[in-house]
RNA sequence: GGCCCCGUCAUCUAACGGUUAGGAUACUGCCCUUUCAAGGCAGCGAUACGGGUUCGAAUCCCGUCGGGGUCACCA
C-alpha cells in the first residue's frame, strides 16, 4: 500500500457540471480512496467574467448524484468543508498576491505593463511573419526598479509574469509517459497574477496545491503543455512538485476533445435522460482502465479493488454514448421491481419540478452524428411526454403507492434508459389516445379482419373472469385459438386490441397489460375502438 | 505552423518478448416470440506503415504516416 493521496478535482464554476470533471473526480476519489488518502474539491473561480452564479451548487449536486463527494470542498451546499479551507480561489486572493511579491521580491517574477493592445499587435505579427514562437517578448523583463516605480506612481495597471528560463531544457514528468522536456527558449513568460489581482490558473493551482497537501494532480492530458510553467513555478517557490499525472482527453466521434457541439456533455444532461449514475460511473471507469477477466460491470468499490492508477491506458477513448445507452440498460435490469419503481418516481420528481430544459441545444445545432442526433430528439420527446404524465402520475402514485409495482415487470427489459419509460407508461394513466385508422391495420391484416378480431377479443375479455389466477394462460389460450379459427396469425390477430389497449403499436405484453388495466378499463378501452372505427 | 502527447477490430478494451491476437458495444443472420424489447447461437471485424534488435515483436529501438492537445490578463 502506497502512502496515503491528497488529490483534488478542481473544477471552475463556468457552466454546467461536465462530464470531464466526473471522469477526474472518479479517478482521484479512487486514488485517495485506495491509498487511504483525501479527496479534495477546490472551486476554482478567477474568471469573474466567465463566473456562473449556480455552477458551483450543481457541480455539488451532480457529484453528489455520481457518489462522488469530496472528503474536502467548499462548505455550503452541503459541502464538507475541511482544514485546508477555504477551498473557494476567490476567497484565497490574498494567498496568491502573496506569493506573487514574494516571487517578484526574489526577482525570479516581474510586473509587466504591457497593454492587451500590445500583445494582441505582437500575436499577429508573429503569426504574420509565420514566426515559431508566438508569445509575449519579455519586454518588460527588462524594466529598471526606477521605470517600474515611475509606472506604478502612473498608476498603469500591471500584470505579474514568472521570468521562466530561457537557456537551457526544462525538464518535468509525468506518471504516465515519463520525462518529458520543453526548450526554455521556446517557452513564453506566463501571467500569474492578473491586472485586477486575481491569480491565473497556474499561480493559483501552484500556490494551493502546495497549500493544500496534494501529492497527485491527475488532470486532464490538455495541461501537459503547461507542465514547464508548473514544474518552473514549484521550482521559483523552492517547493517539491506533486506527482503529476495526466489523464486521456475524452473524445467526441471525430477523436477531437470532447465537445458540447458533437456530445452530450452537461451531467445534468445525463441525469435528465435517464441514466443511472452508478452506471455513468461504470462507464467513466472503462475510458482508460479495465478491470481483470474482461469484467466490464463493476461497483464503485469492485473498482477499487483492482484500481491501480499506473495501468491507466492513455490512448484517448471515444464516449460512446451507445455503449454507454447499452450498459444502463443493464443496470435497469438488475434493478428489482421496488428499486427501479423508486428509480422512476424519483425521475419523473426530477422531471417535474426541473425550472428548464437543461442543456438544451437549437435544433440546428444538435450534434450531427446519427445516433447521438436521434437520440436527443427522442429524449426531448419521452421527456415531454413524462413530463407531461408527471402531475397525473405523482398524484395517483400518492393515493396508491402500489399504484407501479405491477408494471416493473412489464417494461423493465424494455428500459434503457428511464426516460423510455415515456414508451410505455402512459397507457397506464391515460386512455385518451390519439390512434389512426392505419394503426388498428398491421402487415398481414385486412381493415374488416381488424374490426373482426377486435370484436373477437372483446368477446373474449368479457367472458373472463378476471379474477382467476389462471387468467393469462386462459387468455393467452383463448386468443390463440381464436385467432386460428378466423385464420390469422396471433400477431395480426392481436394488432387491434394491442392499439386499442395501449394506443401504440408497441407496448408492453398486452395480457398483462390488460390484468393491470382490469376488466372494466379494458372493455371500455376495447369499445371506445370500435366506436372509433365505426 | 512551432512544441508536446498518442496510435490493437467502427467503438471501449485484453494479451510475463512465444495466444488460431481474447472479451464487450455496434452491425448482420438464425433461434425464441403476441408488438417492441430482452435472451440464446453464429458471423463480420484490428496490432497504421517501413526498417531494425531477437530463434521469435502488438509488445523493445529508429523513421514515416495518421490523430489529438496546446500556443490568452480562460481554466
Amino acid at each position: 500500500m502506497t502512502k496515503p493521496a491528497r488529490v483534488r478535482v478542481a473544477p471552475s464554476p463556468t457552466g454546467d457540471p461536465h462530464v470531464g470533471t466526473a471522469y477526474m473526480a472518479l479517478f482521484n476519489k479512487a486514488m485517495a480512496d485506495t491509498t487511504g488518502g483525501k479527496f479534495v474539491l477546490r472551486i476554482e473561480d478567477t474568471d469573474r467574467a466567465r463566473y456562473v452564479a449556480d455552477s458551483e451548487a450543481q457541480i455539488f449536486e451532480a457529484l453528489a448524484w455520481l457518489s462522488l463527494n469530496p472528503d474536502e470542498g467548499p462548505e455550503g451546499h452541503g459541502g464538507p468543508g475541511g482544514p485546508f479551507g477555504p477551498y473557494r480561489q476567490s476567497e484565497r486572493l490574498p494567498l496568491y498576491k502573496e506569493a506573487a511579491d514574494r516571487l517578484v521580491k526574489e526577482g525570479k517574477a516581474y510586473r509587466c505593463f504591457c497593454t492587451s493592445d500590445r500583445l494582441d499587435t505582437l500575436r499577429k505579427i508573429q503569426q504574420a511573419e509565420k514566426s515559431k514562437f508566438i508569445g509575449y517578448d519579455g519586454l518588460c523583463r527588462g524594466l529598471s526598479k526606477e521605470d517600474v516605480a515611475a509606472n506604478i506612481a502612473a498608476g498603469k495597471p500591471h500584470v505579474v509574469r514568472l521570468k521562466l528560463r530561457q537557456d537551457n531544457e526544462i525538464q518535468t514528468s509525468d506518471l504516465f509517459r515519463g520525462q518529458i522536456n520543453f526548450i526554455g527558449a521556446e517557452q513564453q513568460d506566463p501571467v500569474l497574477l492578473k491586472t485586477d489581482l486575481f491569480p491565473t490558473y497556474h499561480l493559483a493551482m501552484a500556490v494551493d496545491d502546495h497549500a493544500m497537501g496534494i501529492t497527485h494532480v491527475i488532470r486532464a492530458e490538455e495541461w501537459i503543455p503547461s507542465l514547464p510553467i508548473h514544474f518552473e513555478l514549484y521550482r521559483a517557490f523552492g517547493w517539491d512538485a506533486p506527482v503529476f499525472a495526466h489523464m486521456p482527453l475524452l473524445r467526441n466521434k471525430d477523436k477531437s476533445k470532447i465537445s458540447k457541439r458533437k456530445n452530450p456533455t452537461s451531467l445534468l444532461w445525463y441525469r435528465d435522460a435517464g441514466f443511472l449514475p452508478e452506471a455513468l460511473k461504470n462507464f467513466l471507469g472503462l475510458m482508460g482502465f479495465s478491470l481483470p477477466n474482461d469484467q466490464e460491470f463493476f461497483s464503485y468499490a469492485e473498482f477499487l479493488q483492482h484500481f491501480e492508477l499506473t495501468k491507466v491506458n492513455i490512448g484517448g477513448p471515444i464516449f460512446d454514448l451507445q455503449k454507454l445507452h447499452w450498459l444502463n440498460g443493464e443496470y435497469i435490469r438488475k434493478l428489482s421491481d421496488a428499486e427501479l419503481e423508486a428509480r422512476l418516481v424519483e425521475y419523473v420528481q426530477h422531471l417535474m419540478h426541473r425550472e428548464r430544459e437543461f442543456a438544451d441545444l437549437p435544433e440546428d445545432q444538435l450534434p450531427q452524428e446519427t445516433f447521438l442526433r436521434d437520440f436527443e430528439q427522442k429524449r426531448r420527446r419521452w421527456s415531454r411526454t413524462l413530463g407531461g404524465l408527471a402531475p397525473e402520475l405523482m398524484t395517483s402514485f400518492e393515493v396508491n403507492p402500489a399504484l407501479l409495482k405491477p408494471i416493473m415487470p412489464l417494461i423493465r427489459e424494455r428500459l434503457h434508459t428511464l426516460c423510455e419509460a415515456a414508451d410505455y407508461l402512459p397507457m397506464f394513466f391515460t386512455n385518451r389516445f390519439e390512434y389512426t385508422r392505419e394503426m388498428f391495420v398491421p402487415k398481414k391484416q385486412t381493415p374488416e379482419g381488424a374490426v373482426a378480431a377486435l370484436k373477437a377479443a372483446r368477446d373474449i375479455i368479457t367472458a373472463a373472469d378476471f379474477n382467476d389466477p389462471t387468467l393469462k394462460e386462459q387468455l393467452d389460450n383463448e386468443f390463440r385459438t381464436k385467432a386460428e379459427a378466423m385464420g390469422q396469425k396471433i400477431g395480426p390477430f392481436l394488432g387491434p386490441l394491442r392499439v386499442a389497449l395501449t394506443g401504440s403499436t408497441v407496448s408492453p405484453p398486452l395480457v398483462e397489460s390488460a390484468m393491470v388495466l382490469g376488466k372494466e378499463e379494458t372493455l371500455h378501452r376495447v369499445e371506445n375502438a370500435l366506436k372509433f372505427l365505426g
